[in-house]
DNA sequence: GATACTTGACAATGGTATTGTCAGGTTTCT
DNA sequence: AGAAACCTGACAATACCATTGTCAAGTATC
């Protein structure tokens, strides 16, 4: 996380957000989660990282701010994890950023201001 | 109140699904909770009856639409006031039924099956 | 072989949702 | 006037959820 590097394979392939590059135990600490956390949101189909061949799970960089929109939602915003379930899909449907729309408008801060000081945008740096 | 008795003001006035009609008892019994539980959404901002000059909540078929909608999110899909906040907001702010698209493309049925047996669409029949 | 991963279970903590009640006061209806 | 239903605010019990944490037995990686 220091910077670029340019590892480059030619083509933008090595630092594609989509490639799972994080083993659970990095995943957890970048979050700031409990490693049994991360699990109980992949239970509630909530995330899937990948898996190696030998099933250990790999966390992508969108799975990460994934992860860090739970957190929001759930820690800033009081929803729970059935909540969230429904905004995922919910953006899936409508095929829209719904949520950081939320923030365009500024919904957050203005309603449900409760503990929310911090953290306005949890997308992971290299948005 | 046996019947529709035509009262009519001339124009559509008396039936208005806005028109603020049910005390607190009534609109409780409606939608089959307590009275308190009605007070403690109202206190989340999640709905705003009427008041009469005198104080007294007065509940329209759209506030009772509107627990309907509470109560499925909450009882069926198992989202949490402050998810149902976040959803109302996002309603108001996209413009959109997004509530009802939820039904339309089957979103709690397919997912979140859990007791999710009855009341299939909670809008109060005079839809 | 040591370290970190896997699943599954169990538990403690603190928080939320709902119902319920009680008290003191106001409104409404008969 | 008097009963019944409303108001606010407080307090409480129940049951469930979110998160962290641990333990055990097994597999993967270095």
């Amino acid at each position: 996380m220091s910077e670029p590097v340019r590892v480059s394979i030619g083509r933008g392939d090595s630092r594609d957000p989509k490639r799972p590059v994080y083993v659970i135990s990095v995943a957890a600490s970048i979050v700031s989660v409990h490693p049994r956390t991360l699990r109980i949101y992949e239970d509630a189909g909530l995330v899937c990282p990948a898996r190696t061949p030998t099933n250990i799970r790999l966390y992508s960089e969108i799975d990460i701010r994934r992860v860090m929109w739970i957190r929001h939602l759930t820690q800033n915003l009081g929803v729970n994890l059935a909540g969230v379930r429904i905004l995922f899909e919910l953006e899936e449907r409508l095929g829209t950023r719904i949520l950081e729309r939320l923030y365009d408008e500024g919904v957050d801060a203005a309603d449900a201001a409760k503990s929310a000081d911090e953290a306005p945008e949890p997308s992971a740096s290299t948005a």
